[in-house]
DNA sequence: CCGAAGTTTGAAACCGATTGCAGAACACTG
DNA sequence: CAGTGTTCTGCAATCGGTTTCAAACTTCGG
């Protein structure tokens, strides 16, 4: 049995009262008092029922974490993040994976949210209306999407791409092609609006391969299509599939990155990893966390006056091995 | 502001008892009384706190899970495992990520034991006596790790790695290394030990390379020492040390499989994306979820009779393109 | 038709904390 | 020394459920 409250204030002699003060608001208590509650409290090893507590206070002490499948790369940092930096802020962290699927995301979601303080959210496709409803019962924060009022921590892509694109103008590109995402995901939508005034600043040729599912088979699928649009590079919406990329062409007996030079974004660890290593848009996963955590709180603490509710983690090009010279052809 | 029992009671025009009986004792309330409980509750959508019910009942709703490091691609399928299994038994689940740090673990671990029911641990190099301490306090499952009687989930490493150890003789292969991960990993001691046995039935040497980290810079490093070794199979503790062998193959200039058979241990996602696509001993990592689900319910429902405490989950070798018949020389 | 047994229901206590309110103790002012 | 503040502490109510206990009402056998 769990030592109570009760307990800890006969052994210092005082009442519940001055324990709970004593613990939660020790500017009220005499500090003599003080001392012997916080030593008896010590001696029997008290520790609050966050129950019981959560019962007067309204509050959980919990966060939840909604992520649309773990596994994919990017989400497992993401939710490190969360992870400690919830930790850090003492509150535990209720994780939930959709599975991709809506309907289920929903249900999650619902019940999940009663027992949460707030909820950090990764839907790149939910509906937009559905993420509204939400919003306005519950403290939320999107991650890697964007829309109307709501808190949200999202990438900026628009600066990693531009510096993908410079890349491989140094390196003489004059045509890329885009390897598209899931055609309603909000980061792909950004990410391609971000490449289009790269590319037309530049100078470039722009050639979109079209959209594909986000994984190794996406970029596999797409690999054709490249080879046979004529561009000396290329730059995919996820590193998964870049990956999917190099297995394809190099099936195909095309040299990366003599032939073509390949572009991702994430900066997953296998993208280190593969042969040649992948050139990639490296995004701060476990910052974004983080960073969803902290304004969550914030959001808690002080329900309107958040100066910022949105925040814009930086991305930084990765030059690996799977970018070179243009071919002279 | 959230409905209450008592708001359910005045409409349904019973006392909040009834109610409260009517939605988790149905046997003791008259059905026609129970019927218009259950409308009304429907009506003002009605969910019974948990954290009220948790403080007089003194359960949680909540399982607790623990993994070391969310970012080997092993542990997300066994937490989508364990989330699904606990959904569909109406629970929810905080997880925890130590960073493969014991101190950080057992830190985690007490935290989280005062707000769930039951954890599930995946932790190869606790102290077992710590492990054992903690046990007797908390009810608890332990995956990928078996000693004394604390109830547990394992894979059947014996039977996927005789399996292993059969294709490659029948390839042809006379010798055999093992690429070994952590010295104190439950698990790659319970291999090696299965390795030893299948390669002793079957007359084929064994040479051992060693203890490596259990990435993939581990399979890098042991490479070199393989290919001194003069085997012409290798096993590897897990696929991310195979992939990373496989790179290091590649880049010393030999081929896989026709110079060397290459077998990883887990079948990861990206063992079918690499090239040459890896053989593997699959592993049910979402079934190890479930299953420590359900043992953990079971042992939580009836503390002291169950039956089998301990579950083993079947393996199966996944023959792929990185082995091939023996070389002739 | 009465008493016993069985059903249903409500009142009230309780889980373990927090907090509004009021009284006690003490210091300070005039 | 009375009067007025402060500071500190305890009582008791409260959060939203569950559960014990007993009362009220049925049903049934004799």
């Amino acid at each position: 049995m769990r030592t109570t409250i009760r307990e800890v204030a006969r052994e210092a002699g005082v009442s519940p009262s001055t324990v709970s003060r004593a613990l939660s608001m020790p500017g009220l208590v005499n500090s003599v008092t003080r001392e012997r509650v916080l030593r008896a409290a010590q001696r029997l090893g008290y520790e609050p029922n966050r129950a019981a507590r959560g019962l007067i206070t309204g509050k959980t002490g919990n966060l939840g974490l909604i992520v649309p499948d773990l596994a994919n790369p990017f989400f497992p940092s993401l939710v490190k993040g969360v992870q400690a930096r919830a930790r850090e802020a003492d509150y535990a962290v209720f994780l939930a994976d959709s599975d991709e699927d809506p309907a289920a995301e929903s249900d999650l979601v619902r019940v999940l949210a009663k027992q949460v303080d707030g909820l950090i959210l990764c839907s790149p496709r939910g509906r937009e209306e559905d993420i509204l409803t939400l919003a306005a019962t519950t403290t939320l924060v999107m991650v890697n999407r964007r829309f109307g009022r709501v808190p949200s921590v999202v990438f900026d892509n628009s600066d990693g791409i531009g510096q993908a694109v410079a890349h491989l103008a140094a390196l003489g590109h004059h045509r890329v092609a885009w390897v598209g995402g899931p055609r309603t995901s909000w980061s792909n939508r950004d990410r391609i609006r971000a490449l289009r005034s790269a590319t037309d600043a530049a100078g470039m040729d722009l050639y979109v391969a079209g959209h594909f599912p986000p994984q190794f088979e996406g970029g596999v699928a797409a690999a054709d299509l490249i080879v046979a649009s004529g561009v000396t590079s290329v730059i995919a919406y996820n590193d998964v599939m870049a990956l999917g990329l190099l297995g394809r062409l190099r099936d195909r007996g095309l040299r990366v990155p003599q032939d073509l030079s390949v572009i991702g974004i994430d900066d997953i660890q296998m993208s280190s990893m593969s042969s040649p290593t992948l050139t990639t848009v490296s995004l701060t996963k476990e910052q974004a966390g983080r960073a969803a955590v902290d304004l969550l709180l914030s959001l808690l603490e002080r329900p309107d006056g958040v100066r910022k509710p949105r925040r814009e983690l930086p991305t930084q090009l990765l030059v690996r091995g799977s970018t070179g010279v243009a071919p002279t052809d």
